[in-house]
DNA sequence: ATCTGTGAAATGATTCACAGCC
DNA sequence: GGCTGTGAATCATTTCACAGAT
């Protein structure tokens, strides 16, 4: 089924179905057609059901996609339908806001655990949060069954950080920091930058003043 | 010389080469290869250089990039040799933060009002922001020559909050709310969504265990 | 009548490879 | 000898268009 090797770029998709299905499963509705998804992610209809057809065949024709089904399978594909333990490294301003920010634990993302290097927030709490010294990264990961690292600490500590959670078997990485993480093929790394976001907006804006 | 429209991907990239000429010059390095600018960025050199030839010929056979110079063709070509104001829609946990972290302001972008929508927030005092009603929005988007919207406001309420910034002439949006923006063509959306990033992850970590 | 799933075609992006220059 | 800039070649992604199912 998966012989053919799925495109990273639809993988990237698949998160959007998830929400736009589970939003449609909250409105009661229980069937739709690529068209109609399409109509709510601005993407065309074949795209949806190309990404779709790399992993089955889940729609009926004549009929659409029943909501429901759909948005489990896909869950079970993205790996959605357990919980996912992170550790937070980096307990500055962002990294409080990032465990204050609800909206991973509504998608079954946990922070368990917080790190920082500087010795001066290593016992501090934040939270329900004790922060750890680097030190003790190694134990808890395995404690405490992490998979994923948060990454908030300042751009010159970054690189040093993400080689220190991949000693220790994190096989992903969300960085906010600001750098081109190095990592081996096999780590997944996630960059959240907003300045960059924007850097890129203003080549578009700058044409129209 | 830019008769060939540009892709989307190449803008995308030019930031990453911003950020990596500017460390290199912080570290007065003046001269660069592709081939050095790739190992940092971790990217290929032809690609660098198919991305700079959209733009010009910035480079010396033999010899490299001169970093000052290219760094200051990017950031012009980017629109990055100028100030950008944006206004912040909500005011709640996320907004607060996004206020409050200081990369925007490093990085020449400038936050100068805050909105919200819940009258309760309407009068109330962020840092140095005296929270505004969105009913103020039009005028002080002219007042203050704000051409960026950044939103922070729930996914129910980001979709009418989006439509008010296109009417009052916004046209780039930082969208912190995890819902697909419609927006007309000529509007620049970026979103910011870790959730997503996450669950597009998972699909990787899931089959590693 | 409608909508999926999918090969084939079209479009887009990346990499190659080398002429030309320093 | 080393490096850019760039057409050409390769590789990837998107879109088309239609057979087949309900």
């Amino acid at each position: 089924m998966d012989s053919v090797e799925v495109p990273e770029v639809v993988v990237l998709r698949l998160p959007l179905y998830v929400r736009a299905l589970s939003q449609l499963m909250s409105e009661s509705i229980d069937v739709v057609s690529s068209q109609q998804l399409g109509g709510l992610l601005q993407m065309t209809p074949a795209q949806i059901r190309k990404d779709l057809s790399y992993f089955g065949r889940f729609g009926k024709q004549g009929r659409g996609y029943d909501v429901r089904f759909l948005l489990h399978e896909l869950q079970e594909i993205l790996g959605l339908d357990r919980e996912w333990r992170a550790c937070l490294v980096g307990v500055g301003r962002l990294g409080r806001a990032i465990i204050n920010y609800p909206g991973f634990y509504r998608e079954n993302f946990r922070i368990v655990a917080a790190f920082d290097g500087d010795r001066a927030q290593v016992g501090s709490t934040i939270g329900e949060f004790n922060v750890q010294s680097m030190d003790e990264l190694s134990d808890t990961v395995i404690d405490k069954k992490i998979s994923i690292g948060i990454v908030a600490v300042p751009a010159q500590q970054a690189q040093n950080v993400i080689d220190v959670l991949i000693e220790n078997n994190i096989k992903g990485i969300l960085n906010y920091a600001p750098v081109a993480a190095k990592v081996p093929m096999n780590i997944v790394v996630r960059n959240i930058d907003p300045v960059l976001s924007l850097q890129s907006m203003t080549f578009y804006l700058r044409e129209l003043e």
